[in-house]
This record gives structure tokens, sequence and C-alpha cells, in this order.
RNA sequence: GCCCCGAUAGCCCAACCGGCAGAGGCAAUGGUCUCAAACACCAUCCAGUGUGGGUUCGAAUCCCACUCGGGGCACCA
């Protein structure tokens, strides 16, 4: 079958979106691009029907759909495989993407062929170069030291949301702490937008993803409030969200790691002892400082600190259980009124002091929630948020403070020390400093990876190709080096839907006007595992490009699916599990349509499959079934179906209709089991009813056609050709239903005395509340359920039931 | 520790606004066809919805508590 209609499909391109006159309303359906590491596995399998279901069923609606597929081609894998193999990254990776497009292709997935991009394409990352340049114009990406996230396994840095539970998302590593300076992009800017924004997809998106994210950004508001230090001209800020228990503060914590502590610890009788605890501090792993029940360390460091609302002197601390990069790397400690500053206290024996009244039966240590202000002066008496918003009034007043908002949000930090992504289009020049490549002389290429040594060390391969790495600055024509970092692949899949639009064109990322046309995204399809990362980077890219003129939305994708995962026998599927099934294999048992339909039938698209569970045999079984339908009809193409049998049509009116609001709910399985119904009514009505020349029948089997279309393309096309249509069925439209048809002259109405169904009654689907009660209290089964009884009340709800309540 | 989501037949799953617990499939059993088997076709079997309370004429559906499973966050002040 694959011989026979893949060179049809090819010729007629029934999913070619781009042709001018086209004038269907515009739907863009888009699924994840994949990472082209090896062949398709099930995953792809599963995903990728999905999101052909939706687009195959929006052109059988009539839309002109635009299904683009790509290759997310830049990544660690190539560059491992490459060393490890000693080949050529970018060779690997296009045989990759060959025999991923050829899979595809068999895999009958309604893509657009013309227009497929990759990222590792010069013709694709000289425009992720000039998206950083106007970032790094507008100041959104910039160049500073901190402590970073760094990979001891892949030998590079990490962004924070690549660190899962202390370890390398990827490669499962123990994270470490690096001191280096690295290219970031400002996506804290848009934090209020990246959170507000989200209004917009409520009830669209999955609301796991939108409270993962809501919970990534992590705004918080409160206060910031100014402590002087004792012998410092400066006061020094801290960031709280309870600037209601200021007058609890009774001591200060600076993060170790910080600057601050530094400075705070030279000179002091405490500096040799802050030392040591510095270096103890840094042998401590991420891991280990996850760890819950962890003691709280700290030295007090001989210095005081004023509290601005009471004037006490309050003593100073260095401890790892605040960090340096979150609000300011320091904080009032308020032990009666916050777990890890009470168990500070109680180690190092400090006073706690209740200044919120905990209810009288609060049984843990430090109370944490609402209560009246005691002890605080001012306050005492007010409720937390009626004294948080007057202890903010205070400071306001007297220039000690101001009301504040923090997130938990950190810049993207995308410098990569790897071969295999995108340079950083700056040049480092001794005379002018940062100077940005000219904009005309993008891209700049990658090096050949011949003759260079990519075996992970610490800083970027792109360092050793020696002629690359030297030239002249742009700027003053001296002698310059180029930053010899590269980014994120995350970049690179911030924007790539936008570059579907027009993959070829050459004076821009993406065509603005083909933009406003198409975009944004109606529906979106792809793994929950991106539910942070790749989503919440492409939202802020888009609003980056909103600001920049280039686009006119500020949301990239309307509608999202998170499909679930393939697993087997309850886990994920491993080789070394040794559960691993083959998406080869299956396809060469079953076909391709099996697998497709297996894939669909098996569960709400979001739910995990488990192999073990589902049949792709049977689903093989039903497909031969609906197929021999096709074989059955002996009437004429284009026999007028009024004529058909009524019970007949009326079962195909109503599975066309359930499966259509099956589909648009993004009940796949659903819409599956009506189409099975359907195959079920027609093969009666075949052997024991009308016969396979009514003209019903016809109209049936046509229907199933067209719904299978969107699952089993290879199958509904045969089913359309032996039904004696010309290709192709994808593009038959939707069946018309007649409203008529959905309409029942008799409905069943239950009668139930006191709750408990005691008769039944056919009925007129119009019939009136007054007409049904009388005949419910007349049904046999009622008469003899009351038993003479007397009757409280009846409820009648026209005209599917009526509820008799005995006195 | 905190927060989300889920639990329906042996298994995977349906059930619209609270209104007959069953659409579909897998497995099983019996039958028709066959020399026999496979295929195909027909038929049958199977739960009262995780547990305990509550609201209601009526609860799988709403509310409370709990159990189990899955996921997210985790010194973010």
């Amino acid at each position: 079958m694959q011989e026979k209609w893949l060179p049809v499909w090819d010729e007629l391109a029934p999913f070619r979106s781009g042709r001018p006159d086209d004038e269907r309303p515009k739907k863009y359906v888009l699924d994840m691009f994949p990472y082209p590491s090896g062949d398709l596995h099930m995953g792809h399998a599963e995903a990728y029907a999905l999101g052909d279901v939706i687009a195959r069923y929006w052109a059988q609606q009539g839309f002109n759909v635009l299904h683009p597929i790509g290759w997310d081609s830049f990544g660690l894998p190539a560059e491992n495989a490459a060393i490890k193999r000693g080949i050529d990254p970018n060779g690997w990776t296009e045989d990759n993407i060959a025999q991923q497009k050829a899979s595809m292709r068999r895999y009958a997935c309604s893509f657009d062929w013309d227009r497929v991009l990759h990222t590792s394409d010069p013709a694709y990352y000289r425009w992720n170069q000039w998206l950083f340049l106007r970032m790094y114009e507008r100041g959104l990406a910039y160049r500073k030291d901190s402590a970073v996230n760094w990979c001891p396994n892949d030998q590079t840095v990490l962004a924070n949301e690549q660190v899962v539970q202390g370890r390398c998302e990827r490669c499962d590593a123990i994270v470490t702490k690096k001191k280096l300076t690295q290219w970031y992009l400002r996506i804290t800017d848009y934090a209020d937008r990246l959170l507000d924004d989200m209004a917009q997809l409520e009830g669209a998106w999955p609301e796991k993803v939108l409270l993962m994210q809501r919970n990534w950004i992590g705004r918080s508001t409160g206060a910031e409030v100014r402590f002087a230090i004792e012998g410092r001209d400066e006061p020094v800020t801290v960031y709280t969200t309870r600037p209601d228990t200021l007058f609890g503060a009774t001591f200060f914590v600076v993060a170790a790691d910080s600057d601050l502590a530094a400075e705070l610890a030279a000179g002091t009788a405490a500096e040799a002892e802050f030392a040591a605890y510095l270096e103890g501090i840094k042998q401590v792993s991420d891991i280990d400082r996850l760890a819950t029940d962890r003691p709280k360390t700290g030295v007090f460091l001989q210095r005081y600190a004023v509290n601005p609302v009471n004037g006490e002197r309050i003593p100073i601390y260095a401890a790892d259980y605040v960090l340096a990069d979150y609000g300011t790397g320091a904080i009032m400690a308020v032990p009666a009124h916050d777990q890890r500053d009470w168990e500070f206290a109680t180690a190092f024996g400090l006073p706690i002091r209740t200044v919120v009244e905990p209810p009288a039966d609060f049984e843990g240590e430090a109370y944490a929630g609402d209560g009246p202000a005691v002890n605080s002066g001012f306050l005492d008496g007010m409720r937390k948020a009626e004294a948080v918003a007057a202890m903010i009034a205070w400071l306001e007043e007297r220039g000690l403070g101001t009301g504040a908002v923090n997130y938990r949000l950190r810049d993207w930090l995308i410098s990569r020390q790897r071969y295999w992504g995108t340079p950083i289009p700056i040049v480092h020049c001794p005379s002018c400093g940062e100077v940005p490549v000219p904009d005309d002389q993008l891209p700049v290429r990658l090096p050949s990876a011949e003759g260079l040594d990519l075996t992970p060390k610490g800083t970027s391969p792109l360092g050793g190709a020696e002629a690359w790495v030297n030239v002249p600055c742009p700027r003053c024509g001296g002698a310059a080096r180029r930053d010899t970092d590269t980014m994120d692949t995350f970049v690179d899949s911030s924007w790539y839907f936008l570059r579907y639009l027009d993959p070829a064109k050459t004076d821009g990322p993406f065509d603005v006007e083909a933009a406003r046309e198409w975009m944004p995204v109606d529906q979106y399809v792809g793994g929950v595992t991106h539910a942070i990362l790749h989503l919440l980077y492409a939202r802020f890219f888009t609003k980056v490009l909103h600001d920049l003129g280039m686009v006119d939305f500020e949301e990239p994708f309307t509608r999202l699916l998170n499909q679930g995962m393939v697993v087997m026998g309850g886990s994920a599927m491993s080789k070394s599990r040794g559960n691993l099934v083959r998406l080869s294999d299956e396809l060469a048992e079953n076909g391709v349509d099996s697998v497709r339909l297996t894939m669909v039938f098996a569960g709400p698209p979001e739910d995990d499959i488990d192999w073990a569970d589902v049949s792709p045999s049977g689903a093989k079984k039903f497909l031969a079934r609906a197929w021999r339908l096709s074989g059955d009809v002996t009437s004429p193409v284009g026999v007028d179906v009024t004529t058909g049998d009524l019970g007949l049509r009326r079962a195909t009116a109503r599975a066309v209709d359930d499966a259509r609001k099956a589909v648009e709910s993004q009940r796949f399985n659903v819409a599956v089991a009506k189409t099975m119904e359907l195959v079920n009514a027609a093969r009666k009505a075949i052997d024991s009813g009308p016969g396979g020349a009514d003209p019903a029948v016809r109209e049936a089997a046509e229907a199933v056609a067209i719904m299978l279309s969107l699952v089993a393309p290879y199958t509904a096309e045969e089913m359309w050709e032996r039904l004696g249509h010309q290709p192709t069925v994808a593009l038959a439209g939707w069946p018309t239903v007649d409203p008529a048809l959905l309409v029942e002259d008799t409905v069943t109405c239950v009668v139930q005395v006191a709750g408990k169904v005691r008769d039944r009654l056919e009925v007129p689907p119009t019939i009136g509340e007054d007409e049904l009660r009388a005949l419910a209290l007349a049904a046999p089964g009622v008469v003899k359920a009351l038993g003479g009884a007397g009757i409280r009340t009846v409820v009648v709800r026209a005209p599917r039931l009526v509820n008799v309540v005995p006195a």
C-alpha cells in the first residue's frame, strides 16, 4: 500500500499550504520538531499520530492547514557521537535527518514538505545571531560574571532550567558551581508579562503547564528594607515578604557565598572562621544542599545591623541557607515566624520573639500564618494584610524601605562551551571591548570540525580553531578574537515556528507579513517535558519580537496539547531495562495505519500509553473490517442517499456528529470508538439488514473512510478508491450531517420511584412536563412500587426522566 | 514538607449542565463456517464507580476527610 499511495500523495501534495491563490481560512498546526538522534521511536509515533489527527481534521473541514516539520539539529548528542566515533557532527546529523524524514513520509504524516528546516543550517542559525544582536542592542543580552551551574560530565554550563534535582537534566551528573563570565538573556525583564499573559492561555493550555510556569516564575510581593550596618557607610537592603514581622527580627543573615559576606567578615575576629566555613560549603554539592533535614550552619561575623523600626542592634551571621542570587542575598531573620530562621535561632541560641499571635491550638515551631500583630508598636492588633501595608507606608515615609516584587526566575544563561551550536556573534577587542559582528557579516559560521579537539575540557573547542578565532576587530580593525562560546540550543527552538512561514528567506529571520496571516499557532502538540524550558523561552522570544515590532501578538501558541509517554509494562522504555519496543518492528508487523490507530485509540491523548495494555493487532483487525465494508457496497457513486435505510442513516449522522465533537474536544479515542460503532452498524445492515445495495450503506462506508482518513490514511485511501472515488480522501471534506437525522422521534424516559428505576416510557422528545408527569404516575411499574403510598413530590425532567418521591 | 492531577468490569477506556453506570476495544467463553485450524461472523459473560462521611428527589459527577498511584516544587525570605 505504501508503494501505491506515497507517489500519488506526492503528486497531489494535499498538504502543501503556501499556494498564493488559496482562499480557505487558515490554521497552523505545529508538532514539536524532533532532535535527529537515530530513527523515529514510539514517542515520535504517538506525538505525530495525534498532531496528524488535528491537522487532517481541519483539512477535512476546509481549512488551509499549515503543518510543517523540521529538525532541532544542534546539540550535544551529535557532538558526543562525533567524539566517540571520530566523525563529523554535521554528517552524522544529516544522515539522521534523512532517515527520520523517510520514516515520517512512510508514517504518512501530513507535513508540508516544502517547508522543512533544520537549525544547524547556517541559513537558520544566522538568524539566531541576528536576533541575539537585536537583543544585545537593547541590553537584553549581556555578559556577567557569576557562579554558574556546571556539568562536570558534559563540561559545560547549564541554565537554571536544565538543572533537575541538582543533576544535569541530560546526563544526570551532579551539577557543581563554577565562577565564570557568561552570556545571559534578560528574561527577568519579562517576568511580569510572562506571568500575567498566562491568563490568555487559561483553558487552552493544560492547567498543569500553566501551574508549572507560574511556580517557575515565582513572583512574590513584599518589601525591601534598609538596615544600617555598624561600621559601614552604606546600609544593606533585604527583601522580605513579611514586612509586618519586622519587630520580630532578632538577627540578620547574609549569604555566605556573597561578596557582601566576604566584605563584612574582612578585618574582623571572625575572618578566619568565615574563610574556613566558606571553603566548607563549596564542597557541599547541590544534592546535599537539597536535603530537607540538613542542620542550619553559619558563622557570626562579629558585626551588627540596626533594625530600622526599633533601633535594635542585631547580630549578623553568614550562612548557606540564604541564597546569594535571590533578593539581595541578605535577610532579616524572624525566627518566630519563619521555620528556617527558627531552626537557625535554635541552633545558635538566638532570641525568638513572637510578633504575630498564633491561634490557641497552634503546635508548630515557627508560625507563618495570619493573626493579630503583638509586640509590634504601631502595628499591634492589625492582621497580616493591614500590617504589611502599614509597615510599607511607614518605611516609605521615612525613606527606610519600599514595597517590592521578587521573582524566582533568573536570567537565562545561554553560553555553552561546546562545538555544535550557534556561535555567539561577538568579537572581543583589546581596545574596543565587546564588539557585535555587523549584520552584513552574518552568519558567523562554525569552523569545520576537522582538526578540532571536540573533547569537553571546560573551554569551548572553538578556541582551538586559530584561523577562525583570530579576526580583525570590526570597529578598529586591530587584532581581536571571536567569542568562542556557542548558544544554548533552546535559542534555536524559541522562534523556529516563525521560520517555517518562509524557511528560505534571506533578508530576515521570518516573513513578517506571513506571520500576520498564520500566527499565532492554533494548535501546538508536544511532550510535557518541555512544560517549562522550551515553552517559557518561546513565549519570551515572542514578546521580545513583539517589542521589536516584528509580530503583532504576545503569545505564540494559542492551544497546547501535551501527549503522554509510551511506556512498556508500567515504566519508561529503555534499552537497559530491556523493555524497549522498536517502532520499526511494530510497523513491520502491523503496518503504519494499525500503529497510528493504536496510538490514537489507546486513551485520552495526555495519558501515558502502556504498550502492554494495547493491541495493535486488534487495530489491524478493525481496519480490515472497515475496509471490507467498501467491498460490500454495490450502489453506484453519487446514488441518492436520502432513499436509504433510515436507521442506518441516523446511525451515520450520529456517528459523524459525535466524532466531530470528540475531535474538537481532543477526545480522539472517543472519535475512533464512534467510527467503530458506525462500522458495526454498517456491517449489520449489510449482513442482516437492507443489504449492500442500500444507498445508506454507501453513505456509511464513505463516512467511515473519511473519518478513518484522520488516523489511518492508507486504509482510508484504499476504501475511497474501492468506493469508486478519485484520490485523495484526505481532501474529500468532512461528511455533512442532516440535522433532521439527529432528532429522534421517540426517546426513552426513565421513571424512578425514590431514585430507583421502576419503569420506562417511549415518549416524543417534545413531550410537555404535565403530560409526562401524568403518563409516569400511571405507569404500571410506578403504581406497583408506590403500593398505594402517597406522593410527596414529582421531579420531571422532560423528556428523559421522572422521579416520583413517595411521602 | 508544600502544591497539582488521577482512581469506573480481569485489562485499556466511555458516560454533556448532577438524571437508566456502558459507547468502543482487549482478554475470556459458546456458536456458525472448515476435514481441522487460522481468519471472518454471531452471541454471551463481567463492575455499582478507591474508602468513610455530607449536600440533594437523585451523586461516578458537587463538598469534606482519608488511602493508594502519578507529577511538579523544594532553604526563593
